[in-house]
RNA sequence: GCCAGCGUAGCUCAGUCGGUAGAGCGACUGAUUCGUAAUCAGUAGGUCGGAGGUUCGAUUCCUCUCGCUGGCUCCA
């Protein structure tokens, strides 16, 4: 059978960065799928897809080579009951039901098994079956949980894939032949409930992946390889950045001075960006009365992402899990004329989420997090100009990290159930329409997700796309009917009248944590000189050089940079060794020809020796680097 | 929260088929004063994640618990 992984919703304020786990479901295979369908031989059917459009001749082969793991599993392990067994994003899984658990051990024998199956190119064929014929086939066979599929399905007739042996229940298409698999690779083995049920049977589930060419296997698993290598939370060790504690709590991050130097100058580049694009900055508290959540909505809504109460005075406080009543206060401590709007009030707000344990996941997934949050709050008229203006502000700012390949999605209503949401017709009319005058106004691509959108407003989100071509999703911007309302906010019209103000959330990096997170792996810990948290390595080569190294780390500090010496008494290759592990952009080596000449020997990282050096020339160099935010070192 | 796996020195890891542990790197001390990715020697450092149980004896076996990892689930 066919099955459409749901896509992961954006729920949420702005920020948390929801999505899989360490953004795993997120990443999209940057292989393309390039080979056309009609080169491709196919079983008996081409059946056409229900909705979805033309099979996707990489999904195809992916569907196959489930079907293969299945078929040999069920071999091998003689009892276990196949459920469902899709292509996804980045190749496919298979869940089964079965005591004993699979092992690693277990994979390799699988494939091994699956190897076999291929080398006896088994031809695959489409059965159509009278809907009993086909329960009675599988309840010969002891597969009750395609029975239960398969009693699920309407329609008189279901159609089923057979090779061999092993037939599945199966709206197909699937190559023509065992042989056609080749470039597979089982990854890992998890839980899954069946039928994505909580309370339901809990599954064992396979991951595998498949290509068409041995190449593209072999590239894919080598990305995998490089994205271990660049994890963030083996570079957060390595480089000091960050750290986490049994002690201290799971989701709660401890930054180091050197991350903390780097969150530092991104905060003070978010300000000055921020003040200088007409935003406002404030600061809120963190936490406030029940009163407030209860207006808010949040304790009906959100209240399972809460912490518990704190009894203050027999007042029951609440940690804030988002910014925006806190805004909203601030937005109703005076009247608001028309003239007033639109405001535009940013902060770099603390919220603190609850997150069920199994999905933490170092800086990427955590329970105490800070938002980039914004909240704009325009008249109808403003509203197209304030997401024009938001989407370039985003898009900017983004830029400045290197992001420029960006994915953009629009979700919306459910076009079929309009009444689960807040805000009148007009209202989501109106705001759709200046989100995709704004999209179009750019020229920017953009998906439409219909019934997307959260029951407040639609939004548009902005995923990232990292150096490996991993997508992230950073910045949201979301329209909100349903806290004006609640809070009964107004602004004074030229008619003399209260209206309500449209209220718009927003996030750009989302949350400095996980953007944190997602930046050391996509620069994998070589920051540009801008953020480097230590920008010049200096060292001595005697310790009659330490005065000199001294006077070169005061003088660069002097100039603004960032320079750090290293006395230790270790040889200079020991101490360039550890600059270049650390990642340091840039090494400044001092003996006796630079003491006598008032210069310094270069070493850039990754680069290598780069001669002689005037300190005035060097660090004009670096400034001009450091003022284009330059990805590069060029100097 | 659920399924599975893992927790041994600051880090990476070895080891004990039950008799309380070892390496490399790092740290510290000393010697070396050195020219573009690891100088040499020595020292310290662990109630083997925590609690309970079985046992003459537990880091090893069992139970519970905390944390981490891969997924699932959740994400008004």
């Amino acid at each position: 059978m066919r099955f459409v992984r749901p896509s992961p919703r954006g729920g949420g304020w702005p920020g948390s960065g929801r999505r899989g786990k360490g953004g795993r479901l997120q990443p999209r295979t940057p292989f393309p799928r390039f080979f056309p369908p009609e080169e491709m031989s196919m079983a008996n059917d081409n059946a056409k897809h229900t909705g979805a459009g033309p099979a996707d001749a990489l999904e195809t082969l992916r569907h196959s080579t489930a079907h293969l793991l299945a078929h040999a599993v069920l071999e091998l392990f003689p009892g276990t009951q196949a459920g469902i067994g899709p292509a996804v994003d980045n190749g496919f899984f298979y869940d089964f039901l079965r005591d004993t658990p699979f092992s690693t051990e277990d994979l390799s024998a699988i494939e091994e098994k699956m190897r076999r199956i291929v080398a006896l190119d088994m031809r695959i064929e489409k059965l159509t079956l009278p809907k009993d014929e086909a329960i009675g086939l599988f309840q010969g066979l002891g597969q009750t949980l395609k029975v239960e599929l398969i009693r699920e399905k309407g329609g008189d007739f279901v159609t089923c894939y057979r090779q061999g042996e092993f037939v599945d229940f199966c709206l197909g298409p699937h190559l023509a032949s065992t042989g056609a698999l080749a470039h597979f690779k089982l990854l890992s083995v998890s839980g899954a409930y069946w039928k994505g049920d909580e309370r339901g049977l809990q599954l064992q589930r396979i991951y595998g992946t498949a290509f068409p060419t041995r190449k593209e296997l072999d590239d894919y698993l080598v990305l995998i390889e490089e994205a271990r290598k660049r994890d963030h939370r083996r570079l957060g060790v390595e480089l000091d950045l960050y750290s986490t504690a049994e002690e201290l709590g799971g989701g709660l991050i401890l930054w180091h001075p050197k991350g903390a130097r780097i969150r530092a100058i991104i905060e003070q580049y978010w300000r000055e960006r921020h003040w200088a694009g007409g935003y406002d900055v404030l600061y809120t508290p963190h936490l406030g009365r029940e009163i407030l959540w209860q207006t808010s909505g949040h304790l009906d809504f959100y209240k399972d992402g809460m912490y518990s109460p704190m009894d203050i005075d027999g007042q029951n406080y609440y940690l804030k899990p988002m910014n925006c009543p806190f805004h909203i206060l601030i937005y109703k401590s005076r009247m608001r004329s028309y003239r007033d709007l639109p405001l535009r009030w940013a902060e770099l707000g603390t919220v603190y989420r609850y997150e069920r344990s199994g999905v933490l996941h170092g800086l990427l997934r955590v329970r105490g997090f800070t938002q980039d949050d914004a909240h704009i709050f325009c008249t109808p008229d403003q509203m197209e100009a304030e997401i024009l203006r938001v989407l370039d502000f985003s898009t900017s700012i983004l830029g400045d990290f290197g992001f420029t390949d960006n994915k953009i999605e629009l979700s919306v209503r459910d076009p079929k159930n309009t009444s689960k949401y807040a805000g009148s017709d007009e209202m989501w009319t109106e705001a759709e329409a200046s989100l995709v005058k704004a999209l179009d106004a750019r020229g920017f691509a953009y998906e439409r997700m219909e019934g997307e959108a959260v029951f407040y407003g639609p939004k548009i989100d902005i995923k990232v796309k990292d150096a490996i071509g991993r997508l992230w999703q950073c910045t949201t911007i979301q329209f909100d009917f349903n806290e004006p309302a609640r809070f009964g906010m107004s602004y004074i019209g030229p008619d003399g009248q209260g209206h309500q103000p449209y209220m718009i959330h927003r996030a750009l990096m989302g949350s400095l944590e996980r953007f944190f997170g997602i930046l050391i792996e996509h620069y994998n810990g070589n920051f540009p000189l801008w953020l480097a948290p230590v920008q010049v390595a200096i060292l001595p080569i005697a310790e009659r050089h330490d005065d000199y190294a001294k006077t070169l780390e005061d003088t660069l500090r002097r100039a603004g940079l960032r320079p750090l010496a290293d006395l230790r008494r270790e040889k200079l290759n020991y101490k360039i060794r550890e600059a270049e592990r650390l990642k340091v952009p840039l090494i400044l080596i001092a003996g006796d020809k630079e003491v006598a000449a008032g210069t310094a020997s270069l070493r850039v990282h990754g680069q290598g020796d780069k001669g002689t050096v005037d300190l005035a020339a060097l660090i004009a160099g670096v400034k001009t680097l450091v003022e284009n935010k330059s990805l590069t070192v060029n100097l």
